[in-house]
DNA sequence: AATCCGGGGCC
DNA sequence: GGCCCAGGATT
């Protein structure tokens, strides 16, 4: 006999005493929806605490969906920096100024799935948040929670119509109806913090009674998913050119691919073999050490070479080594000047160390 | 359905 | 070193 269907009033009397307090979320007042859409974006494929502190400048710096629609793009790229999938920032340029254009937020499914960048996920998610309408948004929370709830033993992603049939069920039932904001939030605090994908606390879960893997064992086995395939390597070289005032040369890269229009050091392209690296202007390399950066589906060699110029070229921005950058630049950005400024910086695997680098890490150690 | 798209924290 | 994260767009 299978458990009864989990309540939802029982999940929303846990949420209330137990949810997690964030910036985006409004307890005293009614939801922003700037607020619901801008944190939404963020949190695609992105962790909370990682999106805070990104979500707190956005809303300093543009307190309104005009003003953001109103800024520079460059100046919103810059805030996004670092925080990846930089897609999601020229998405969310282009929906700003289709919302601002149009003077009120869109309230409904459809014309919300129509803007860039938002999804069946995030229109659901906004349309249940901000406008409480009744709908259960799937997320890899409530994957998760869905799948330990019936047991679901098929493989994602094939489970994905199951597991949405299912979750369905779950918010299918009054007191979510009375309250599909919170519903929905509920089960992303239930996946964050007691349904986790590893050793969740299910004695301390107010649907244990009726989770069917709990009560089968399995729950931190479930969902499954279905293998990987293996994450090649790609190679190229990046060049560090560093004028007497200190400055440095970048690069816009095109607005769309891999690190869409994000700024970078002038290089090679990234090949599965080393491709032949030129440098851009005759000087006085030193060689920077190798980088290694873990992309989504490939996994990047860069090999950085460093110089000093009296002028950086005129084809390339110039600008002061702090601008905001991606982190894989960032990272080849101070290891370039950390090899110019005669710190330690690469070469650890490459094994030949000068005289005063051996020094260095004699003391360091 | 499969690929491309970042970055970071955790085990 | 692999997994996961409040996924979307493209093919």
């Amino acid at each position: 006999m299978n458990p009864a269907l989990p309540s939802a009033a029982a999940l929303l009397r846990w949420y209330r005493a137990h949810r997690r307090a964030l910036p985006w979320r409004a307890t005293d007042r009614s939801p922003n929806p700037y607020h619901v859409w801008l944190s939404e974006i963020m949190l695609q494929q992105t962790v909370v605490a990682t999106v805070i502190p990104y979500f707190n400048r956005f809303i300093t710096r543009f307190p309104t969906i005009e003003t953001l629609a109103n800024a520079p793009d460059n100046d919103i790229l810059a805030l996004w920096a670092g925080l990846g999938y930089y897609a999601r920032a020229r998405n969310l340029i282009a929906c700003a100024r289709a919302i601002a254009a149009t003077g009120r937020f869109p309230d409904t499914l459809d014309s919300l799935r129509a803007l860039p960048g938002i999804g069946p996920y995030t229109a659901a998610a906004i349309g249940a948040i901000a406008f409480n309408l009744p709908i259960v948004p799937i997320d890899g929370n409530v994957e998760r929670v869905t799948a330990r709830i019936f047991a679901i033993q098929t493989p994602l992603p094939a489970a994905k119509p199951a597991i949405a049939a299912a979750a369905a069920r779950l918010g299918n039932q009054p007191a979510a109806h009375a309250a599909p904001g919170d519903f929905v939030q509920a089960l992303f605090d239930l996946g964050a913090t007691i349904c986790t994908p590893r050793n969740p606390s299910c004695l301390l879960c107010p649907w244990q009674s009726s989770c069917t893997a709990h009560a089968e064992g399995i729950a931190p086995t479930l969902p499954r998913k279905t293998p990987k395939s293996p994450r090649p390597i790609r190679y190229g070289t990046a060049f560090l050119l560093r004028d007497p005032t200190g400055a440095i040369a970048l690069r816009r890269r095109p607005p769309t691919g891999l690190l869409g229009s994000m700024l970078e050091l002038p290089g090679t392209a990234w090949e599965p073999t080393k491709p032949a690296a030129p440098p851009p202007t005759q000087a006085n390399w030193h060689d920077a050490g190798t980088i290694t950066h873990i992309f989504t589906h490939f996994e990047l060699h860069l090999h950085i070479m460093a110089a000093t110029t009296p002028h950086l070229p005129p084809t390339l921005q110039h600008a002061p080594p702090t601008t905001p950058l991606p982190s894989l630049m960032r990272k080849a950005v101070e290891a370039g000047i950390a090899c110019l400024d005669g710190r330690s910086g690469g070469r650890k695997e490459q094994g030949k160390k000068t005289s005063f680098l051996k020094k260095r890490s004699k003391k360091l150690l």
